[in-house]
DNA sequence: AAACAAATTAGACAAGTGTATAATATAAAA
DNA sequence: TTTTATATTATACACTTGTCTAATTTGTTT
């Protein structure tokens, strides 16, 4: 449940493109049209990405006429929690306050979520 | 302040070795007690990510009679909050609460950190 | 059926990362 | 001062990642 393999910036960011779109499955185009031109890929490079992320099972694709259809396979939520996890346990002892503690010092991007923060633990009691 | 390359595993461990003694500076013999030995490595492993280091700026050396003594100069306290940083950025959208929800869900190994977190926050006002 | 156009596939390549072998320095011992 | 150990350097190599060009497939027009 937490061996999923950390991608690469580029093919995470193919997959982001997946998981935000609500439609399933997806073609080439889309893709292009959400994440590779603001990246600056040509088509061939985006595909590249694909099939790479095929190869490691995070998506599948069926040929529909002269184009490919991509679907998601892998869950964004159980993705972004594992890399978080070990995000935690590699940079911060696995100590969630020490995290939290290193980004809230002083004159910090962070303080003015401070007060959100405090909110979200009372509501939980 | 925050255009910190981020280093690759190997040389991120090597680099925690080297903050963490409390001597500066350490041979190799030292660093592959700690760390190397641990990772598996043979001596020329070790040297070579110290020579990447090196080249990155974030350590340097000076040759003592046949051994070579190594000096950090990255600060470990910076490195961490970059690429603390960054990772909240990229993973949840530069939220904290996001990234706490993330891993703070149901009969999760961070529910026995709440109330240090809470503990935490009350401490700030 | 031939030609065209759009999309995909195959293959390639440079840079970065993990890792090691063989060669070379150099202090210490004989 | 030769020899012996030991540490370092120089290289090298396989894999991964980012990227692309050229070739091929396939649906659509003539």
């Amino acid at each position: 449940m937490d061996n999923i393999r950390k991608l690469p910036e580029a093919e995470f960011d193919v997959m982001v493109a997946l998981w935000d779109c609500q439609v399933s499955p997806v073609n080439t185009a889309y893709l292009m049209e959400n994440v590779g031109k603001h990246k600056g890929w040509k088509a061939p490079t985006l595909i590249s990405f694909l099939s790479r992320l095929e190869e490691k099972g995070f998506i599948h694709s069926e040929k529909k006429g002269k184009e490919r259809q991509y679907y998601a396979d892998a869950i964004k939520e159980d993705y972004i929690k594992c890399v978080t996890l070990d995000f935690i346990e590699k940079y911060h002892c696995g100590s969630l306050v020490k995290m939290i503690d290193t980004v809230c010092g002083e004159n910090n991007d962070f303080s003015d979520q401070l007060d959100e923060m405090k909110k979200w633990i009372q509501n939980l009691y």
